[in-house]
DNA sequence: TGGTTAAATGAATCACGTTCAAATATAGAA
DNA sequence: TTCTATATTTGAACGTGATTCATTTAACCA
């Protein structure tokens, strides 16, 4: 047993090494470039190892965009434990997803090309149906509020599921990943601190549903308080992904 | 010269045979399964000759997801130019979308496949550029409604830029696209009719940037008869993507 | 018609994911 | 400790498919 047991513990441990460098190579060199052979290098085992943990290279792939699904989800999660009023915490949703850009900057590349329906395709059904799990606990997350802000009388649900709410914040937080990091665009459109204009769009989206208590969606120095508070309350742990609001005043000179 | 511009249209002409080719094989196999002999055989062209107007695989992709963005860019003008309040033309370019992903349901698979930054990597920079030109007109259209909007009062712009309103609207449309194609995402969230949500986020975001007339983001009756009316007055040559209210009400049973 | 240039061709090249027969390591029995 | 059976690792060989380029073919003009 103990024997067995080291065993598993070795191949998992493998297995993470192989991940750890893979996340790296895709990092340097993007996932399409990304050469088995040379991982089997860099992870210093044969390339048949390789097929010992992933039946394929796109599997290798939805790992990866799992664990970063993964880690989203834990926030979201944190976020919806908040102690916190409802419109807050689906807010702070927004911002948690700021944040895993910051934590994990390759995280949206990687799970983008996963979902791109060619890859998608190639990859084994039970690595895929792995990393939708992992997303579900993010979709729960997020309806989770939206239910408690329905019983606590924040939000009128009219003639929307809590679905479709959860829908409307989603296509936003998607769209502005999609968006942002399309090489060029920003730029072209002169845009720049897009997740601020996320959080902006947040509290348009909240007041135009109503959301209570409506607030100010221009007011910055209200939205840069929340994000210190936000930050402060639930991810005391990670690096802020705004800067001070001081920062931002002194910024146009 | 009559003698060039003849070899000049042969080119032309096959180059244009080449891209259908290839649409309807990326349609069939997605494009990561394209193989370029295939192609060839299917247009009647030795491998070789596909060299002669394409640098490479991806700028094949590129040159598809152009012509899709083309057809979004002039989507957009035409709403853009629709002789109707700014708040309804803003509102008319997510219907808009919508009616390109009826006409070209797979152009949305293109283009994002296309951005991802890998194969964005591999093609060509003109070609690469080329495509980003075509995307500036949809920005242009969007713009230029929301600058309407503003000199005609609908808008107060408060402390927000034209961009950052046009960004908040094209995220919304993108991230629908993105959550509405990805494998598998819809069903789990017991989601339909994923573009009329967006249209009824649309509402609910110019009524939360308070763009005039406000409007009841609740009554789909407006809503189905707004669809109508955009559909006749600017898009009679197209089929609507919506189905007639009567239809939808009709539903339930 | 013949000479010259431009274009098309597709077999050969090369790169890379994947496989699998052989080599090696491990565990348990004697 | 040594031997045998089993499990694991290995990397050279295979197959697929994008790209190239030497050769062939067509077009043009004197």
């Amino acid at each position: 047993m103990t024997t067995l047991s080291r065993r598993e513990r070795e191949f998992a441990a493998r297995e993470r090494c192989i991940l750890d460098h893979a996340r790296e190579l895709v990092r340097e060199v993007g996932f399409l470039n990304l050469q088995m052979a040379e991982l089997a290098r860099r992870a210093e085992y044969a390339t048949g190892t390789l097929y010992h943990h992933f039946r394929c290279k796109e599997d290798i792939l939805f790992r990866l965009a799992s664990e970063g699904i993964e880690l989203r989800s834990q926030f979201f999660e944190r976020v919806a434990r908040w102690d916190a009023c409802s419109r807050d915490r689906m807010a702070g949703m927004g911002y948690a997803d700021w944040l895993l850009v910051n934590a994990h900057p390759d995280h949206f590349r990687i799970e983008q090309l996963a979902k791109a329906v060619d890859i998608w395709d190639r990859a084994t059904p039970e690595v895929r149906e792995a990393m939708m799990n992992k997303g579900e606990g993010c979709g729960n997350a997020i309806l989770s509020v939206v239910s408690d802000a329905i019983s606590e009388g924040d939000l009128e649900p009219g003639t929307r599921s809590p679905q479709q709410v959860s829908f409307s914040f989603w296509t936003m937080s998607s769209g502005t990943h999609t968006v942002t990091h399309a090489a060029g665009i920003l730029e072209r459109f002169e845009m720049r601190d897009p997740y601020v204009i996320l959080a902006r769009n947040y509290q348009v989206m909240l007041n135009g549903l109503r959301w209570k208590p409506l607030q100010d969606a221009e007011d910055d120095t209200a939205l840069y308080a929340f994000f210190d508070r936000l930050h402060a309350e639930v991810f005391p742990d990670h690096q802020p992904a705004h800067r001070s609001h001081r920062d931002v005043s002194g910024d146009t000179q």
